[in-house]
Formats: C-alpha cells, sequence, structure tokens
DNA sequence: TCGAAGTTTTACGCCACATAGCGCA
DNA sequence: AATGCGCTATGTGGCGTAAAACTTC
C-alpha cells in the first residue's frame, strides 16, 4: 500500500520538488507534512535564511552559479559551501516538537536530518570533520578591517531571522549555540560560532571586548545556557523585535524580502565584503513580524524546555515491535533477502551431502577437512537459525 | 572552463513470514 | 457479548543496485 501510495498518488520528488519551488530535497521533505501553516513559516525560513538555497533550479538560473556561494574567509582555511542545514534544522526542530505534541502520527514520520539532530552530532559538532555543516557560521580569520568589524558588535554578523520564526526558533537555535548571538540579539557580545577547537563540546565564542586578539572565547557546550542566563541577568539579552538590533545586521527591508546576499551578511564573506544598508529602514517594521518580548522567566522557561525535549529525544530507529525484529534478526537470508524456510533446508541439506562427500574425500588425510561451520557460512543467517529450523541441523546427525 | 571517466556516497527495493487488525459467522 | 476463523496489511534487516554526488584528469 505504502508503495502504490509513493508511486502513484505522491507526486515524484523531482516532480514536487519543481512544484514546491525547493531544490533542496531535505526542504521538500520536510515540507510534505508542513503543510499547515507551519510549513509556510519552515519555507520562509529557508528562503530568507539561506540564499542558496531559497530557489529552484529554474529560479537560480538567473544567478551566475546554481552551487553555494563558497566563504573566502583567508588562504588558510579551505572554502566551504554553504549548507543551510544546521541552522534550519535548529530551527525545525524546536517547530516540530511542537507539531509532534500537536499530532502523534509524526511518530511514524521518520526525524528529518537525524545525523545533525541527533546529541552525539554536538561531540562532532566542534571538530573539523563536521565544521563545514557549519560553513555558513564561520567567522574569517582574515586580518581584513572591514571583516575584524563584521566580527565586533558594532558592526554585527547577524543571522537574518525569518519571518515566521518565532521565538522557540530562536531559543531552539540559541541552546545548540550555533545562531549567531551577535547582532540582533546580542549586539554587545559577539557571535557566537562552532569553533576550530577540536575538543568537544565546545562552541568558539566572538566577543568584540574581549582582551583576545581573536576575541574568542571557547564555551563549553553546557555553558552556553549559563552564558544565556548570565545574559539574561545583565539586562543584555534582546529578541528580535529590537528595531535597533535589526538595524545594525539588517536595514534593507528589500534585502531581507528577497533573501538576496543573506548569506554575505551572515558570513561576511561569498568574495567581498558585505554590503552595509545604505539606508537606516528597518526591516522589523514591517508588519510580518509578529514577535512577543519575553521576560527573562519565559526565555529561560522555554530553553529548559527546549533542552530538556532534546535530551529526551530517541534519535535511534524506533522498532515497533521486538518480536518482528527478533524474527528478522533470525531468519534466514540470501544475499540479504529473506529467505524462504524450505530454500534454506534443501540447500542444507544439498550442502550437507556435498559436504558428507567432501568429508569423505577430503577427511581421507585428514587435512581440507571442512568444518561444518564452514559450510553453515555459506548460508546467510544459518547462525541464528537454529531456534526453529532444526532440519538442518538434524540432517547433519 | 568544460566534459569525460572513474570513484564514492546515498537511497531504495527485494525477500519471507510472524503478527496485528479487521470483518464475518 | 464473546469466541474462533480467515484474510490482508504491516513490519522487520541485510544486501544488491541504480542513481546521485563527487573527484580526477
Amino acid at each position: 500500500m505504502m508503495k502504490m501510495f509513493f508511486q502513484e498518488d505522491a507526486p515524484q520528488p523531482d516532480e514536487q520538488l519543481r512544484i514546491e519551488g525547493i531544490s533542496s530535497p531535505i526542504a521538500a521533505h520536510i515540507l510534505d507534512f508542513c503543510d499547515d501553516g507551519l510549513g509556510d513559516n519552515l519555507l520562509a525560513a529557508v528562503t530568507s535564511t539561506s540564499g542558496p538555497f531559497a530557489a529552484s533550479s529554474e529560479d537560480v538560473s538567473s544567478s551566475s552559479t546554481a552551487t553555494p556561494p563558497l566563504c573566502s574567509y583567508s588562504d588558510d582555511i579551505p572554502e566551504m559551501p554553504f549548507s543551510p542545514l544546521p541552522c534550519f534544522d535548529s530551527t525545525l526542530s524546536a517547530l516540530l516538537e511542537e507539531e509532534q505534541n500537536a499530532c502523534p502520527e509524526t511518530e511514524l514520520i521518520p526525524p528529518i536530518n537525524e545525523t545533525l539532530a541527533a546529541p552525539g552530532y554536538y561531540q562532532a559538532a566542534a571538530g573539523e570533520a563536521s565544521i563545514e555543516q557549519f560553513g555558513q557560521s564561520r567567522l574569517p580569520q582574515s586580518s581584513d578591517p572591514l571583516l575584524a568589524m563584521q566580527m565586533s558588535s558594532t558592526a554585527p554578523i547577524s543571522m537574518p531571522l525569518a519571518p515566521g520564526c518565532d521565538e522557540e526558533c530562536l531559543t531552539a537555535a540559541l541552546a545548540r549555540g550555533y545562531m549567531s548571538l551577535d547582532g540582533a540579539l546580542y549586539p554587545q557580545t559577539g557571535a557566537m560560532i562552532p569553533s576550530y577547537n577540536t575538543e568537544a563540546s565546545k562552541v568558539g565564542f566572538f566577543n568584540g571586548n574581549s582582551a583576545n586578539s581573536n576575541g574568542m572565547v571557547v564555551l563549553d557546550m553546557s555553558d552556553i545556557g549559563e552564558y544565556q542566563r548570565m545574559m539574561e541577568g545583565e539586562g543584555l539579552t534582546r529578541t528580535y523585535s529590537d528595531t535597533d538590533s535589526m538595524k545594525g545586521a539588517y536595514s534593507n527591508t528589500a534585502e531581507m524580502q528577497n533573501g538576496g546576499n543573506n548569506q554575505d551578511l551572515i558570513n561576511g564573506c561569498n568574495g567581498s565584503p558585505p554590503t552595509l544598508p545604505p539606508t537606516e529602514t528597518s526591516g522589523l517594521e514591517d508588519s510580518t513580524f509578529k514577535v512577543v518580548r519575553l521576560s527573562a522567566e519565559q526565555r529561560k522557561e522555554k530553553i529548559h524546555r527546549y533542552i530538556k525535549k532534546r535530551n529526551e529525544r530517541n534519535f535511534s530507529k524506533k522498532i515497533k515491535y521486538a518480536c518482528r525484529k527478533t524474527l528478522a534478526d533470525s531468519r534466514p537470508r540470501v544475499r540479504g533477502r529473506f529467505a524462504k524456510n524450505d530454500e534454506l533446508c534443501e540447500a542444507t541439506r544439498s550442502s550437507s551431502q556435498n559436504h558428507e562427500q567432501y568429508g569423505q574425500i577430503a577427511g581421507a588425510d585428514g587435512e581440507n577437512m571442512l568444518d561444518s561451520s564452514d559450510i553453515l557460512a555459506h548460508l546467510s543467517g544459518i547462525n541464528n537459525y537454529s531456534y526453529k529450523y532444526n532440519c538442518t541441523i538434524e540432517s547433519w546427525i
């Protein structure tokens, strides 16, 4: 039934991608079950925060290349293709959790981007192996003054927030530590990014006020929450409803809506220095931003709730029926496929006959005599097959 | 810069059969 | 209402393979 559904009823992947105007299969996958308004928000999040993936292949034709823009920080840092997944996943995770609470059937839906969302991924996130996953969050190590200025508090590198991305998204991203805290959120503190430090569970934290030459402070992931609390206590927390902060980060409304060179602003890269908005028109004045300023207590509660949910996640494959798994594990296989019991019995009998003949021949001198386990080894799944199919054993006895 | 060739990665179908779930008597 | 029977759909894991993605020349 499922096959019939997918093959006959459901749009083909490519077709659906064209329909949805999404170039990313993952994004299309997400939209499959997010068509109740949430999908709109998600789509908005994708289109506004991840420019390269925002348009379909047709739309991309207007640009010079369909490939994501590459960051050119400095010579000693390899260029990394931009990927919208981490931030998007962070946003999505928070959104989906709410959806799952509302709709139990989502349990049957495979989790999106499990790898990125898996708890263990955080351990690797700070390592080099996974750094490209967060390419959009990398900050330049260049000595370019302009880029350095981008890293400072006065000219923050900010993550433009998608219309419809609510506070939950924000706290989710904050809790994961992959969304910039700079600019729109924490203009005085600098951007938090995954560091190049290979130590697990640590993130680099750029602090414009730091005495460190790089202005970078390394925090444990567990410290992020503490940092959040600290900032709340200092009254420095700003939501993205704060128009002042957003002005510095994103004052060009048209640019926001177009998605335009969002990545340029985010990364301060893409080969050329980011273009600072020429006007002071705040995009937050747009009616699409309907946000509520939360109190420190509410914010803390949301973050705590998110972290709690995250920790309670089960990212491993869900086995609905353990008995079926046991059976499947013990079921005989032929080239990976389940084999009939009769076929196995016949094959075993045949093997046993050959074994008997071969044993008579090779066993004369005691050499080259095959052990019964060698024959059994040719039958996939035979190791666990003795629970029921005793015929194979009996045939040798 | 482009294209061909080769390599690697990813996604999915296939298989048998116990079992859940349903309708019917 | 409870029980038994028959039928169908579902779920389970490892392997092969096509397709996609990537690399090299």
